[in-house]
DNA sequence: GAAGACGGGTAGACACTGTCTACGCCGTGC
DNA sequence: GCACGGCGTAGACAGTGTCTACCCGTCTTC
Protein backbone atom coordinates (compact mmCIF):
# COMPACT_ATOMS: atom_id res chain seq x y z
CA UNK A 1 0.00 0.00 0.00
CA UNK A 2 1.61 3.51 -1.02
CA UNK A 3 1.15 6.87 0.19
CA UNK A 4 -1.23 7.02 -2.89
CA UNK A 5 -3.70 4.62 -2.19
CA UNK A 6 -4.10 5.47 2.23
CA UNK A 7 -6.66 7.99 2.93
CA UNK A 8 -5.56 11.52 2.89
CA UNK A 9 -5.90 11.23 7.05
CA UNK A 10 -3.22 9.05 7.48
CA UNK A 11 -1.09 9.89 5.17
CA UNK A 12 -1.15 13.88 6.21
CA UNK A 13 -0.30 12.19 9.94
CA UNK A 14 2.39 9.73 8.18
CA UNK A 15 3.97 13.20 5.99
CA UNK A 16 3.92 15.29 9.30
CA UNK A 17 5.57 12.23 11.27
CA UNK A 18 8.42 12.38 9.13
CA UNK A 19 8.90 15.94 8.72
CA UNK A 20 9.20 16.23 12.29
CA UNK A 21 11.85 13.64 12.16
CA UNK A 22 13.83 15.38 9.73
CA UNK A 23 13.43 19.30 10.19
CA UNK A 24 11.80 19.50 14.06
CA UNK A 25 8.62 21.16 15.22
CA UNK A 26 9.71 24.41 12.67
CA UNK A 27 8.93 21.78 9.62
CA UNK A 28 5.28 21.37 10.57
CA UNK A 29 3.45 23.98 8.82
CA UNK A 30 0.32 23.29 7.95
CA UNK A 31 1.01 23.86 4.08
CA UNK A 32 4.30 22.37 4.56
CA UNK A 33 2.66 19.20 5.66
CA UNK A 34 0.28 19.23 3.47
CA UNK A 35 3.02 19.70 0.49
CA UNK A 36 4.75 16.72 1.54
CA UNK A 37 1.93 14.77 1.43
CA UNK A 38 0.65 15.78 -2.28
CA UNK A 39 -2.04 17.94 -1.50
CA UNK A 40 -3.60 21.59 -1.80
CA UNK A 41 -2.92 23.65 1.48
CA UNK A 42 -6.63 23.47 2.00
CA UNK A 43 -7.12 19.63 1.94
CA UNK A 44 -6.13 18.56 5.61
CA UNK A 45 -8.94 20.84 6.60
CA UNK A 46 -11.31 18.14 5.60
CA UNK A 47 -10.05 15.90 8.15
CA UNK A 48 -8.36 18.66 10.77
CA UNK A 49 -10.36 21.56 11.41
CA UNK A 50 -7.43 23.67 12.82
CA UNK A 51 -3.76 23.27 12.59
CA UNK A 52 -3.11 22.00 16.20
CA UNK A 53 -5.47 19.28 15.72
CA UNK A 54 -3.23 17.99 13.06
CA UNK A 55 0.01 18.14 15.11
CA UNK A 56 -2.20 16.60 17.92
CA UNK A 57 -2.56 13.78 15.99
CA UNK A 58 1.04 13.71 14.56
CA UNK A 59 2.01 13.90 18.36
CA UNK A 60 -0.54 11.12 19.02
CA UNK A 61 1.43 9.01 16.56
CA UNK A 62 4.30 9.86 19.00
CA UNK A 63 2.45 8.79 22.21
CA UNK A 64 1.79 5.26 20.76
CA UNK A 65 5.56 4.99 20.04
CA UNK A 66 6.49 6.11 23.19
CA UNK A 67 4.74 3.78 25.32
CA UNK A 68 5.63 1.00 22.86
CA UNK A 69 8.98 1.67 23.39
CA UNK A 70 8.65 1.82 27.34
CA UNK A 71 6.53 -1.67 27.27
CA UNK A 72 9.07 -3.67 24.70
CA UNK A 73 11.59 -2.50 27.39
CA UNK A 74 10.04 -3.26 30.15
CA UNK A 75 8.95 -6.80 28.55
CA UNK A 76 12.31 -7.63 27.82
CA UNK A 77 13.74 -6.89 31.14
CA UNK A 78 10.81 -8.51 32.74
CA UNK A 79 11.48 -11.83 30.40
CA UNK A 80 14.85 -12.06 31.89
CA UNK A 81 13.87 -12.21 35.49
CA UNK A 82 14.91 -8.56 36.15
CA UNK A 83 14.00 -7.44 39.58
CA UNK A 84 11.63 -4.19 39.81
CA UNK A 85 14.80 -2.18 40.54
CA UNK A 86 16.33 -2.81 36.80
CA UNK A 87 13.15 -2.90 35.10
CA UNK A 88 12.74 0.63 36.66
CA UNK A 89 16.41 1.08 34.78
CA UNK A 90 15.09 -0.12 31.80
CA UNK A 91 12.28 2.19 31.50
CA UNK A 92 14.13 5.06 32.20
CA UNK A 93 16.81 4.38 29.37
CA UNK A 94 14.24 3.75 27.03
CA UNK A 95 12.55 6.59 27.97
CA UNK A 96 15.58 8.81 27.44
CA UNK A 97 16.64 7.08 24.68
CA UNK A 98 13.47 7.76 22.91
CA UNK A 99 13.60 11.05 23.23
CA UNK A 100 17.32 11.33 22.27
CA UNK A 101 16.05 9.36 18.75
CA UNK A 102 13.30 11.34 18.60
CA UNK A 103 13.68 14.60 19.02
CA UNK A 104 11.48 16.41 17.52
CA UNK A 105 8.64 14.47 18.12
CA UNK A 106 9.78 14.05 21.74
CA UNK A 107 9.31 18.25 21.37
CA UNK A 108 6.27 18.25 20.04
CA UNK A 109 4.62 15.91 22.40
CA UNK A 110 5.13 18.32 25.14
CA UNK A 111 4.71 21.31 23.57
CA UNK A 112 1.01 22.34 24.96
CA UNK A 113 0.66 25.43 23.08
CA UNK A 114 0.27 23.42 19.58
CA UNK A 115 -1.31 20.73 20.70
CA UNK A 116 -5.50 20.55 20.45
CA UNK A 117 -6.83 20.71 23.76
CA UNK A 118 -2.92 21.28 25.83
CA UNK A 119 -2.87 17.28 24.70
CA UNK A 120 -4.14 16.18 27.73
CA UNK A 121 -6.45 14.13 26.01
CA UNK A 122 -2.94 12.56 24.40
CA UNK A 123 -1.02 11.97 27.94
CA UNK A 124 -4.30 10.39 28.96
CA UNK A 125 -2.52 7.18 27.27
CA UNK A 126 -0.08 7.13 29.34
CA UNK A 127 -1.49 6.60 32.30
CA UNK A 128 -1.81 2.79 32.53
CA UNK A 129 2.54 2.89 31.47
CA UNK A 130 2.38 4.91 34.40
CA UNK A 131 0.77 2.53 36.63
CA UNK A 132 3.20 -0.01 36.13
CA UNK A 133 5.62 2.77 36.84
CA UNK A 134 3.88 3.10 39.96
CA UNK A 135 4.02 -0.51 40.99
CA UNK A 136 7.65 -1.20 39.84
CA UNK A 137 8.56 2.00 42.66
CA UNK A 138 6.25 0.42 45.30
CA UNK A 139 8.42 -2.66 44.94
CA UNK A 140 11.32 -1.21 45.53
CA UNK A 141 9.75 1.18 48.27
CA UNK A 142 7.69 -1.19 49.73
CA UNK A 143 7.17 1.20 52.68
CA UNK A 144 6.65 3.79 50.70
CA UNK A 145 3.79 6.01 51.88
CA UNK A 146 2.79 6.85 48.49
CA UNK A 147 4.82 5.43 46.30
CA UNK A 148 2.25 7.54 42.91
CA UNK A 149 4.05 10.78 44.34
CA UNK A 150 7.64 8.71 44.57
CA UNK A 151 6.77 8.01 40.89
CA UNK A 152 6.18 11.20 39.45
CA UNK A 153 8.66 12.86 41.05
CA UNK A 154 11.03 10.08 39.65
CA UNK A 155 9.62 10.26 36.11
CA UNK A 156 9.64 14.56 36.26
CA UNK A 157 13.75 14.12 36.78
CA UNK A 158 13.80 11.63 33.84
CA UNK A 159 11.84 14.00 31.98
CA UNK A 160 14.03 17.25 33.36
CA UNK A 161 17.07 15.11 32.24
CA UNK A 162 15.78 14.78 28.23
CA UNK A 163 15.18 18.47 28.48
CA UNK A 164 18.78 19.19 29.82
CA UNK A 165 20.66 17.22 26.92
CA UNK A 166 18.60 18.35 24.19
CA UNK A 167 19.63 22.05 25.67
CA UNK A 168 23.39 21.38 25.72
CA UNK A 169 23.30 22.46 29.12
CA UNK A 170 25.52 19.69 29.97
CA UNK A 171 28.38 20.53 28.52
CA UNK A 172 27.59 23.97 30.03
CA UNK A 173 27.31 22.52 33.72
CA UNK A 174 29.14 19.14 34.20
CA UNK A 175 31.47 19.59 31.20
CA UNK A 176 30.46 16.15 29.35
CA UNK A 177 27.71 15.41 26.81
CA UNK A 178 26.83 12.40 28.59
CA UNK A 179 23.76 12.13 30.51
CA UNK A 180 25.05 8.68 31.74
CA UNK A 181 26.31 9.96 35.05
CA UNK A 182 23.54 12.25 35.42
CA UNK A 183 21.03 9.17 34.69
CA UNK A 184 22.81 7.19 37.11
CA UNK A 185 22.68 10.04 40.31
CA UNK A 186 19.11 10.38 39.26
CA UNK A 187 18.36 6.94 39.73
CA UNK A 188 20.20 6.26 42.72
CA UNK A 189 18.83 8.72 44.15
CA UNK A 190 14.97 8.18 43.95
CA UNK A 191 15.61 4.29 43.88
CA UNK A 192 18.76 3.69 46.06
CA UNK A 193 22.26 2.20 44.81
CA UNK A 194 21.68 -0.70 41.99
CA UNK A 195 21.59 -3.85 43.22
CA UNK A 196 24.61 -5.61 41.42
CA UNK B 1 11.22 58.54 33.59
CA UNK B 2 8.76 57.27 32.09
CA UNK B 3 8.43 54.68 28.94
CA UNK B 4 8.64 57.46 26.74
CA UNK B 5 12.37 58.74 27.79
CA UNK B 6 13.99 55.80 28.61
CA UNK B 7 15.61 54.49 25.19
CA UNK B 8 13.82 52.47 22.26
CA UNK B 9 16.16 49.60 23.36
CA UNK B 10 15.00 49.07 27.19
CA UNK B 11 11.45 50.15 26.41
CA UNK B 12 10.71 47.29 23.78
CA UNK B 13 12.37 45.32 26.30
CA UNK B 14 10.51 46.29 29.05
CA UNK B 15 7.07 45.78 26.28
CA UNK B 16 8.07 42.18 26.05
CA UNK B 17 8.43 41.66 29.83
CA UNK B 18 5.03 43.07 30.40
CA UNK B 19 3.47 40.85 27.07
CA UNK B 20 4.90 37.66 28.21
CA UNK B 21 3.75 37.93 31.74
CA UNK B 22 0.07 39.02 30.61
CA UNK B 23 -0.24 37.05 27.44
CA UNK B 24 2.19 34.71 27.54
CA UNK B 25 5.35 33.37 24.43
CA UNK B 26 2.23 33.80 22.07
CA UNK B 27 1.93 36.98 22.69
CA UNK B 28 5.40 38.09 21.87
CA UNK B 29 5.47 38.85 17.96
CA UNK B 30 7.65 41.50 17.16
CA UNK B 31 4.98 43.75 15.78
CA UNK B 32 3.00 43.20 18.71
CA UNK B 33 5.76 44.46 20.99
CA UNK B 34 6.60 47.09 18.89
CA UNK B 35 2.76 48.20 18.62
CA UNK B 36 3.49 47.73 22.68
CA UNK B 37 6.10 50.16 22.79
CA UNK B 38 4.22 53.19 21.10
CA UNK B 39 6.57 52.54 17.50
CA UNK B 40 6.08 50.91 14.35
CA UNK B 41 6.99 47.75 13.48
CA UNK B 42 10.06 48.51 12.09
CA UNK B 43 11.50 50.59 14.58
CA UNK B 44 12.86 47.62 16.66
CA UNK B 45 15.25 46.16 14.05
CA UNK B 46 17.72 49.58 14.74
CA UNK B 47 18.50 47.68 18.25
CA UNK B 48 17.61 44.14 17.03
CA UNK B 49 18.38 42.78 13.88
CA UNK B 50 16.20 39.67 14.42
CA UNK B 51 13.09 38.96 16.23
CA UNK B 52 14.86 36.20 17.89
CA UNK B 53 17.49 38.56 19.16
CA UNK B 54 14.72 40.83 20.90
CA UNK B 55 12.99 37.54 22.45
CA UNK B 56 16.67 36.97 23.89
CA UNK B 57 17.11 40.13 25.25
CA UNK B 58 13.76 39.77 26.96
CA UNK B 59 14.75 36.22 28.38
CA UNK B 60 17.68 37.58 29.69
CA UNK B 61 16.07 39.75 32.19
CA UNK B 62 13.78 36.40 32.78
CA UNK B 63 17.63 34.86 33.86
CA UNK B 64 18.35 38.03 35.83
CA UNK B 65 14.94 38.00 37.86
CA UNK B 66 15.79 34.60 38.56
CA UNK B 67 19.27 34.96 40.07
CA UNK B 68 17.86 37.74 41.77
CA UNK B 69 15.12 35.46 43.43
CA UNK B 70 17.31 32.43 43.96
CA UNK B 71 19.91 34.96 45.45
CA UNK B 72 17.49 36.40 47.70
CA UNK B 73 15.93 33.27 48.74
CA UNK B 74 19.47 31.66 49.74
CA UNK B 75 20.40 34.86 51.53
CA UNK B 76 17.40 34.82 53.75
CA UNK B 77 17.63 30.89 54.57
CA UNK B 78 21.84 31.57 55.14
CA UNK B 79 20.87 34.70 57.00
CA UNK B 80 19.04 32.82 59.78
CA UNK B 81 22.12 30.25 59.84
CA UNK B 82 20.06 27.29 58.26
CA UNK B 83 21.90 24.47 57.21
CA UNK B 84 22.91 23.25 54.04
CA UNK B 85 20.26 21.18 53.42
CA UNK B 86 17.59 23.39 54.17
CA UNK B 87 19.37 26.37 52.21
CA UNK B 88 18.67 23.91 49.19
CA UNK B 89 15.28 23.01 50.58
CA UNK B 90 14.87 27.48 50.03
CA UNK B 91 16.32 26.81 46.80
CA UNK B 92 14.14 24.78 45.12
CA UNK B 93 11.23 26.01 46.47
CA UNK B 94 12.12 29.47 44.96
CA UNK B 95 12.73 28.11 41.33
CA UNK B 96 9.58 26.39 41.49
CA UNK B 97 7.78 29.71 42.91
CA UNK B 98 9.64 31.45 40.21
CA UNK B 99 8.37 28.89 37.52
CA UNK B 100 4.82 29.09 38.85
CA UNK B 101 4.49 32.94 39.18
CA UNK B 102 5.90 33.66 35.86
CA UNK B 103 5.06 30.54 33.64
CA UNK B 104 5.23 32.52 30.37
CA UNK B 105 8.47 34.00 31.09
CA UNK B 106 9.74 30.81 32.35
CA UNK B 107 9.09 28.98 28.93
CA UNK B 108 10.40 31.54 27.06
CA UNK B 109 13.70 31.19 29.11
CA UNK B 110 13.76 27.70 28.16
CA UNK B 111 12.77 28.20 24.23
CA UNK B 112 16.12 27.40 22.46
CA UNK B 113 13.43 27.70 19.70
CA UNK B 114 13.24 31.41 20.18
CA UNK B 115 16.09 32.46 21.31
CA UNK B 116 19.26 33.49 19.50
CA UNK B 117 22.02 30.90 19.54
CA UNK B 118 19.91 28.88 21.43
CA UNK B 119 20.28 30.57 24.64
CA UNK B 120 23.36 29.45 25.70
CA UNK B 121 24.97 32.89 26.30
CA UNK B 122 21.74 33.42 28.42
CA UNK B 123 22.32 30.40 30.56
CA UNK B 124 25.62 31.17 31.09
CA UNK B 125 24.72 33.49 33.11
CA UNK B 126 23.29 31.24 35.78
CA UNK B 127 26.36 29.09 35.94
CA UNK B 128 28.23 30.94 39.51
CA UNK B 129 24.44 30.04 41.08
CA UNK B 130 24.56 26.56 39.74
CA UNK B 131 28.52 26.75 41.85
CA UNK B 132 26.71 28.00 44.97
CA UNK B 133 24.25 24.77 44.82
CA UNK B 134 27.40 22.23 44.25
CA UNK B 135 29.17 23.54 46.98
CA UNK B 136 25.74 23.16 49.05
CA UNK B 137 24.84 19.61 47.66
CA UNK B 138 28.70 18.86 48.22
CA UNK B 139 27.83 19.63 52.14
CA UNK B 140 24.97 17.16 52.04
CA UNK B 141 26.93 14.66 50.75
CA UNK B 142 30.58 15.09 51.95
CA UNK B 143 31.25 11.85 50.33
CA UNK B 144 30.16 12.09 46.96
CA UNK B 145 32.39 11.41 44.34
CA UNK B 146 31.02 13.69 41.62
CA UNK B 147 28.52 16.31 43.37
CA UNK B 148 28.12 18.54 39.99
CA UNK B 149 27.02 15.72 38.92
CA UNK B 150 24.36 15.52 41.75
CA UNK B 151 23.44 18.49 41.71
CA UNK B 152 22.64 18.37 37.99
CA UNK B 153 20.50 15.39 38.60
CA UNK B 154 18.55 17.73 41.48
CA UNK B 155 18.54 20.32 39.34
CA UNK B 156 16.81 18.58 36.26
CA UNK B 157 14.13 17.09 38.79
CA UNK B 158 12.91 20.49 39.84
CA UNK B 159 12.84 21.52 36.08
CA UNK B 160 10.97 18.97 35.98
CA UNK B 161 8.17 19.13 38.37
CA UNK B 162 7.86 23.00 36.91
CA UNK B 163 7.19 21.56 33.55
CA UNK B 164 4.58 18.83 35.20
CA UNK B 165 3.08 21.28 36.63
CA UNK B 166 2.46 24.04 34.19
CA UNK B 167 1.25 21.23 31.64
CA UNK B 168 -1.25 20.27 34.36
CA UNK B 169 -0.13 16.65 34.43
CA UNK B 170 -0.49 16.69 38.49
CA UNK B 171 -3.98 16.29 38.85
CA UNK B 172 -3.77 13.13 35.39
CA UNK B 173 -1.41 11.64 37.88
CA UNK B 174 -1.66 12.34 41.35
CA UNK B 175 -5.30 13.50 41.81
CA UNK B 176 -4.14 16.74 43.19
CA UNK B 177 -3.03 20.03 42.14
CA UNK B 178 -0.33 20.12 44.67
CA UNK B 179 3.74 19.94 43.76
CA UNK B 180 4.45 20.21 47.48
CA UNK B 181 4.56 16.23 47.92
CA UNK B 182 6.43 15.83 44.55
CA UNK B 183 9.02 18.59 45.51
CA UNK B 184 9.62 16.95 49.14
CA UNK B 185 9.45 13.43 47.64
CA UNK B 186 12.71 15.11 45.12
CA UNK B 187 14.22 16.89 47.72
CA UNK B 188 14.11 13.56 50.08
CA UNK B 189 15.84 11.56 47.60
CA UNK B 190 18.43 13.93 46.07
CA UNK B 191 19.04 15.05 49.56
CA UNK B 192 18.06 12.54 51.76
CA UNK B 193 15.10 12.82 54.44
CA UNK B 194 14.88 16.84 55.90
CA UNK B 195 16.38 17.06 59.28
CA UNK B 196 14.05 18.28 61.78
C1' DG C 1 -29.82 5.14 -18.08
C1' DA C 2 -30.17 10.07 -16.72
C1' DA C 3 -30.11 13.35 -12.99
C1' DG C 4 -29.32 15.16 -8.64
C1' DA C 5 -26.68 15.11 -4.29
C1' DC C 6 -22.55 15.00 -2.07
C1' DG C 7 -17.84 13.96 -0.31
C1' DG C 8 -13.30 15.59 -1.11
C1' DG C 9 -9.79 18.27 -3.21
C1' DT C 10 -8.44 22.95 -5.59
C1' DA C 11 -7.58 27.74 -5.66
C1' DG C 12 -7.99 32.29 -4.36
C1' DA C 13 -8.80 35.81 -0.78
C1' DC C 14 -7.95 37.64 3.77
C1' DA C 15 -5.51 39.21 7.75
C1' DC C 16 -1.45 38.54 9.80
C1' DT C 17 3.59 37.60 10.48
C1' DG C 18 9.00 38.72 10.14
C1' DT C 19 12.23 40.75 7.14
C1' DC C 20 14.01 44.10 3.82
C1' DT C 21 14.38 48.72 1.70
C1' DA C 22 13.52 53.44 0.57
C1' DC C 23 12.38 57.60 2.57
C1' DG C 24 11.95 61.61 5.84
C1' DC C 25 12.83 64.02 9.87
C1' DC C 26 15.45 66.20 13.40
C1' DG C 27 19.48 67.36 16.09
C1' DT C 28 24.60 67.86 15.88
C1' DG C 29 29.13 69.43 14.17
C1' DC C 30 31.76 71.72 10.81
C1' DG D 1 23.95 77.64 7.07
C1' DC D 2 24.26 73.32 5.73
C1' DA D 3 25.51 68.67 5.04
C1' DC D 4 25.38 64.55 7.64
C1' DG D 5 24.01 60.59 10.43
C1' DG D 6 21.16 58.34 13.63
C1' DC D 7 16.47 56.95 14.22
C1' DG D 8 11.85 56.02 13.29
C1' DT D 9 8.11 55.51 9.46
C1' DA D 10 5.86 53.16 5.87
C1' DG D 11 5.37 50.20 2.20
C1' DA D 12 6.62 45.89 -0.21
C1' DC D 13 7.43 40.98 -0.12
C1' DA D 14 7.02 36.13 0.76
C1' DG D 15 5.09 33.23 3.83
C1' DT D 16 1.55 31.57 7.32
C1' DG D 17 -3.35 29.65 9.01
C1' DT D 18 -8.05 30.12 8.14
C1' DC D 19 -12.22 30.84 5.36
C1' DT D 20 -15.03 30.47 1.15
C1' DA D 21 -16.45 29.54 -3.48
C1' DC D 22 -15.95 26.32 -6.88
C1' DC D 23 -15.40 21.88 -9.37
C1' DC D 24 -15.32 17.25 -10.40
C1' DG D 25 -15.99 12.32 -9.90
C1' DT D 26 -18.83 8.89 -7.71
C1' DC D 27 -22.86 7.13 -5.86
C1' DT D 28 -27.86 6.97 -5.14
C1' DT D 29 -32.39 7.25 -6.79
C1' DC D 30 -36.11 7.51 -9.84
Amino acid sequence: MTDQDRDLRARLVAAGVELVATGGVHALGLREIARHAGVSHGAPRRYFPTHRELLAAIAQQGFGRLTDALAGADALAAGTGADARSRLDALARAYLGFAAANPGMFELMFRHDLLEGSGAELRRTTVPLFLTFVGLVAEVHPDSEDPAAATAALWSNLHGLAQLRTWGSLRLITGGEDVEPLLRAALDAHLGPATR
